[in-house]
DNA sequence: AAGAAATTCAACCGCAAGCCA
DNA sequence: ATGGCTTGCGGTTGAATTTCT
């Protein structure tokens, strides 16, 4: 069961407006205490949310899309020393969250460091490498989603 | 032109970790 | 110590958007 549907609470993507209530909010009593936040902001969101939020997207400091070559080399070199610790890796890039950082990583640098390699001798004793992720990156084109490094357009 | 398919990203969920009385 | 509540983490989702047919 979801944590906030319990009192009609709202879920979804943040509005203009909700942004604006929390982010005031914040600035005048700080951050903490996500919990009761919601209600002494006047907010129709789980802490939960509104910590999630605060923390992607509306904190200041942050910076959004266009992965430098630097911030890949260090993700791939922290990922391969730590796994999937996406908030360690974050901590040591400025300005990036743990949950960009996240989706980066598996939508741009995955397929590139993770390579799934298989070699095959034939009868007549030829060796033929295959990586799967050589094949389907040749025919892979940029298809729809949103902008990257885009920030949501206002509506 | 219009429906299908692919892709992206913000936000979700469950649970583990942390905190504190 | 310990049990309940809160916070943080990481895997996963699905609406929105774009491209393909």
């Amino acid at each position: 069961a979801p944590c906030c549907q319990k009192l009609g609470l709202k879920q979804g993507k943040w509005t203009k407006e909700e942004d604006g209530i929390l982010a005031n909010y914040i600035a005048q009593h700080g951050e903490g205490s996500w919990r009761s936040l919601p209600k002494n902001a006047g907010l129709l969101r789980c802490g939960k949310s509104c910590r999630l939020r605060w923390l992607n997207y509306l904190r200041g400091g942050l910076r959004r899309g266009n992965f430098s070559k630097k911030e890949d080399d260090l993700i791939v070199k922290l990922h391969a020393t730590n796994g999937n610790r996406w908030s360690l890796i974050a901590s040591h890039l400025p300005g990036r969250t743990d949950n960009e950082i996240k989706n980066y990583w598996n939508l741009h640098l995955r397929r590139q460091f993770h390579s799934f390699k298989k070699t095959y001798t034939t009868n007549n004793s030829t060796t033929i490498t295959i990586d799967i992720n050589m094949i389907s990156a040749t025919n892979r084109k940029r298809r729809g989603g949103q902008a990257l490094g885009q920030l949501p357009r206002s509506s």
